[in-house]
DNA sequence: AGATTTCTACGAAGTTCTTAGTTGATCATC
DNA sequence: GATGATCAACTAAGAACTTCGTAGAAATCT
């Protein structure tokens, strides 16, 4: 598993991968929402898989293309990066942004407060 | 105020200007926990300059920088960037990566849990 | 078999980021 | 008034990122 967050191009194609499991280099292609070359997203599979990012198998004369690390992993990793290097690893800031800062609705600040309750109630 | 988000380094630097409120390239310099040069924080505090991340005034021979966005704004930006870009907007999704991902005390998850009934009170 | 397609691997061009040296101006000190 | 320190501006070098073209191998088609 990587140490290093994704860059945008990467997180891209990774968003793709995640999506669909597995793929070729022209699967991913199809799912993009940008038109890129198939060399571009050929060429970016091949550095994610540099970086442990993705593994590959041959199969027949391509490759088919996994993500290494889960998307919640991702995200674990990536949340908890913010949280330290722009919120002083204070989690509270970090909510009160997420749920201040832009309208929420009711049902989800519900759902947020229920998973709390949850968590609190586990002993 | 600029769109886009901070680079690490200059992260780093914003970081030390919004501790202190503002200051020239001698007092970042002495805030920072590395060891850059002096004209490296320069250089770089002009770039922020350039993207609108900071304001400065001239005082004497030297600049006297200011955060130009406020932390709890770049703090809104950022996390909002990571909510749209890693999870798909869902909300809930990062705050339960957020308190399951790492042990968090107690104390802490009933702050969060507060802070939604607070918010769910307000009408 | 020869031509066309399709894939991987390599390389390269353009951009941004990070760091720091050099230059020239300004200021203080002897 | 010459010397040394300090500052801003410019320049530059190296790394990482993004994008894609080219070359060559492998498969497919006619």
């Amino acid at each position: 598993m990587p140490e290093r967050l994704l860059t945008d191009a990467e997180l891209e194609v990774m968003r793709a991968l995640w999506e669909r499991g597995e793929g070729t280099v022209r699967d991913v292609l199809g799912d993009l929402d940008r038109d890129l070359a198939y060399t571009t997203v050929s060429t970016t599979l091949r550095i994610l898989e540099g970086k442990g990012f993705v593994t590959s198998r041959k199969e027949g004369r391509s490759h088919v293309y996994a993500p290494a690390e889960s998307k919640p992993r991702y995200e674990a990793r990536s949340v908890n990066h913010l949280l330290g290097s722009v919120f002083d690893g204070d989690r509270l800031a970090l909510v009160r942004q997420l749920v201040e800062s832009t309208p929420v609705d009711r049902d989800e600040l519900a759902a947020l407060h229920a998973l709390l309750d949850q968590r609190l109630e586990e002993e």
